[in-house]
DNA sequence: GTAGCTGCAAACCGTTTGCACGTGA
DNA sequence: TCACGTGCAAACGGTTTGCAGCTAC
């Protein structure tokens, strides 16, 4: 039979989770980890990595993959867009709600696939990348 | 001044663009590789991924990211969604136009971004892995 | 007490690169 | 001719893993 796995509120992954869910800037596991270690010195990366995952298993977080299939994290979980910048790599939200409204509506059940979740990701060049090119 | 790059029609270069035209199974590199291998013996995977590049920018081809990270290629080159299968971790394409018809239309130009692309990729289960759970 | 978590270092693996040689236009 | 492409092997970089010790519950 099947045993839920407990999941622990270490020191390490409340920090993880309060550091995201402020941060609106969906860093990657470096990035987060550069700016916990200072507060936690024996941090290392692989926490960071295994807290994440233990995060998003508890649909704590979100993993957003960047079109060149880096992963960046999110604390905001309810179903919106992302917009990945070409230029300086950063992912920003795209809306408050997907754009996908109705997943059940579009028409797939007759192949016999089954939707779980959808990533849509827009590319470009953010608004700051611009300004800084008009120069 | 900027002198455009010339590509080369070479032997590779065709075996892969022809693979890919025919395959409808959105193959990684490595996949690809192993398929030519046999008739391009000196073929190398370096070879592929220098080659599928050189596609990309003549916009022959299409490479899409499945969501492990993972690069997979498309000889078709008209906007499609995908869908990946959690399981076999496969790519097929959703449709044969994208579901996100007007792209001009996306309220996003109000905050400076500028759009060139975006991925839209839907994850689940394929007919194949569901058929092969229900027995 | 014990399942789950941590830190460290090493491994992993898909992808890219440097180099010397080859080849298509 | 010579810019572009190739094969090989080594490097890269983000992520994962094995292990021994630690900690939340």
């Amino acid at each position: 039979m099947s045993m839920k796995k407990q999941f622990r509120a270490t020191e390490q992954k409340v920090a993880l989770y309060e550091y995201l869910k402020k941060a609106r800037s969906h860093p990657t596991a470096e990035e987060i980890y550069n700016v916990l270690k200072p507060s936690y010195r024996q941090l290392s990366l692989a926490t960071v990595y295994r807290g994440l995952e233990s995060l998003q298993k508890q649909n704590a977080v979100l993993e957003i993959l960047d079109l060149n299939g880096k992963a960046h994290f999110d604390g905001f979980v309810h179903n919106h867009d992302h917009f990945f910048c070409e230029k300086c790599k950063k992912i920003y939200d795209f809306n408050e709600k997907s754009i996908l409204k109705n997943l059940q509506d579009i028409p797939c059940a007759r192949r016999g696939f089954k939707i779980n979740s959808y990533q849509l990701i827009f590319s470009g060049k953010c608004h700051i990348c611009r300004k800084k090119e008009r120069r």
